[in-house]
RNA sequence: GCGGGCGUAGCUCAGUGGUAGAGCGCUACCUUGCCAAGGUAGAAGUCGAGGGUUCAAGUCCCUUCGCCCGCUCCA
């Protein structure tokens, strides 16, 4: 991996942001052969999947798979993120135990008290601390756990049985025994003020023993700012931490202004944010990184269909470009994986040098069922149902009744940066037995330089003849990538640097081309060298770059 | 966030408290002419940053930032 990042660096693919300052954590920079890759792989992304979806396949029910774009905001209505459950999940105060090093939301512990009278305990904490304490968001649920674990109980020589009965909703009151005593337990959920006051009272739910535990802290994932000039709460807005959220805010928008028609999709590609504990892994987890995430609706009936559909192609398209070996996988989630909502979660994984021999997430397909629709549906006052007037039953006169639903929907979302990077990896090789024995094997598609013009020497008119080549290549190729030209130095240390960039054809104009007008054609895998016409030149590589 | 390691030229790294170094790369020229050849010359560093100790700090001490590894966390 040092290599790897060395190779990045010199040669201007992936810079440490702010690095004359001292970097910053978490954020990086392409430089000029990184921005042009970074930019073919979004390319190709969008071309696969909006403009010509899926290849032109036709998708399970028959038909062309339809699909437009959409760029969203980076801010939006800080109640966007209550809805998609973002603000919550991401806010909440967290508890560490220092021993263990595991971590707890704050919110969601309870603890068993000892008790003899039943009203002292009920809205403050008792002087005697509690001996037991469980991650559980109500006392019911705490109590089961208690029931299934009932060693936890067992230093205090309690076993198993008890007598439960909810006092309140707060509160449940179990009555347990041993061969001596009765003992009146009070089970309720620990208050977040509590635990900051008492933390070294309260003990590890992980492990029983008291002062490990840290006082909450907030972990917030979302960077916020403020809009307009007073900074004060309401004003405070958040930088998204995806761009999914978009699609699902202007759904209503699409379908209303643009003819789609049932299944279709919208895509949406941006720069979303995160705050990270811990960034790491080079570009892999950074705070700053680009989405391009498609949000595919259909019919409830269909939507599994959708989902294998979707799911198998980004895996054939990922190896398309380039990740074509062992590295890759695709790993369907376990059922306890799962959120709720989801019929089926896959991800595309690639085996990094940091993550070997584990995989790390490239893109995750997820069934999505109606969750995000119906979220905003019930948080906007919006309504985000879809009258579908293909289905219902069939009319006398030959239409149909329509139907009214809230469509399910497949998520394809790739990380572009952590896709640029299993690219470089993929590609980067080393042949002790080349001259060159570091050099990048891209995809034509990916490759940042496309090709390279090189006059063999510099004279005899070679070149002329090389630099009237160049500016015809750079005409007709030059909006897909860069076209090298390069007189300088021996002819072996200019393919040598070609290697590196990872530029998969060189053309070279050398004595014979004076007299029967061919150049040559050095392929960067193989070293190999052929011969072809100076005028088919564009037609050879307009067929290898798919023009 | 915790623990460990490391920051010296674009890259890889030497450097004993006493003048800032090498190899590769880069630029120009000469030579050569199909795979990082050779020669000559050149550019490039507030030794991560800030403070301290000292006559003197790349070197010792403190703080801080960044990177790597292990935990932790991770739609």
């Amino acid at each position: 991996m040092d290599a790897i990042m060395s190779l990045c660096k010199r040669r201007g693919f992936i810079y440490q942001a702010s690095e004359i300052y001292g970097g910053i954590n978490g954020f990086w920079d392409y430089g000029p052969l990184g921005a042009l890759m970074k930019r073919n792989l979004r390319e190709a992304w969008w071309q696969d999947m909006i403009m010509n979806p899926a290849w032109g396949r036709r998708g399970p029910n028959g038909e062309p798979v339809r699909c437009v774009p959409v760029e969203t905001c980076i801010i939006q209505h800080p109640r966007v993120w209550e809805a998609s459950g973002h603000v919550g999940g991401f806010n909440d105060p967290m508890v560490d135990d220092r021993e263990t090093k595991q971590r707890f939301r704050a919110d969601h512990l309870c603890a068993v008290w000892n008790s003899l009278k039943l009203e002292e305990h009920h809205t403050e904490l008792p002087r005697d601390k509690p001996f037991v304490s469980v991650i559980a968001s109500t006392p019911g649920e705490a109590v089961a756990h208690i029931q299934s674990n009932p060693k936890l109980l067992r230093p205090y020589r309690l076993h198993g049985s008890f007598k439960v009965s909810p006092f309140d909703d707060r509160v449940w009151v179990a009555e347990a025994s041993d061969k001596d005593a009765t003992l009146l337990l009070l089970v309720r959920a620990v208050e977040v003020d509590e635990i900051r006051a008492h933390h070294d009272l309260i003990p590890s739910p992980f492990t029983q023993k008291r002062s490990v535990l840290t006082e909450p802290r907030q972990f917030n994932l979302m960077f916020f700012t403020y809009t307009g000039a007073v900074f004060n709460e309401d004003a405070k807005v958040y930088l998204r931490p995806e761009t999914a959220q978009g699609i699902f805010v202007q759904f209503k928008n699409v379908v209303d202004t643009t003819r789609v028609k049932m299944p279709f999709g919208i895509g949406n590609t941006g720069r979303s944010f995160r705050n990270e504990v811990t960034p790491r892994n080079f570009t892999f987890r950074s705070r700053e990184f680009e989405q391009a995430e498609l949000e595919f609706f259909c019919h409830p009936s269909e939507s599994r269909e959708w989902y294998a559909f979707w799911r198998d192609f980004r895996m054939e398209w990922w190896k398309s470009i380039g990740l074509a070996g062992d590295n890759l996988v695709l790993r369907e989630h376990d059922k306890d994986e799962l959120s709720h909502y989801s019929q089926g979660t896959s991800d595309v994984e690639y085996r990094f040098p940091f993550t070997a021999p584990g995989f790390g997430e490239l893109e995750g397909i997820a069934h999505r069922g109606d969750f995000d629709l119906t979220q905003h549906q019930k948080h906007s006052g919006a309504r985000l149902e879809y009258f579908d007037q293909e289905r219902g039953e069939l009319l006398p006169n030959g239409s149909r009744r329509g139907e009214r639903y809230i469509p399910h929907c497949i998520e394809p979302a790739a990380g572009l940066d952590r896709g640029v990077l299993a690219l470089i990896c993929e590609a980067y090789t080393r042949d002790e037995s080349r001259p060159s024995p570091e050099f990048m094997k891209f995809h034509p598609r990916i490759a940042p330089i496309k090709a390279a013009v090189f006059p063999l020497v510099n004279k005899d008119g070679m070149p002329e003849r090389a630099e009237a080549l160049h500016a015809e290549l750079n005409r007709r190729f030059g909006r897909q990538g860069l076209i090298e030209t390069d007189a300088k130095q021996t002819i072996g240390k200019r393919y040598a640097r070609m290697d590196e960039a990872g530029c998969p054809f060189c053309f070279t104009i050398d004595g014979q081309t004076m007299t029967d007008q061919t150049v040559t054609v050095r392929d960067r895998d193989t070293g190999g060298q052929t011969r072809i016409g100076i005028d088919r030149v564009a037609a050879f590589l307009s067929d290898r770059l798919g023009d």
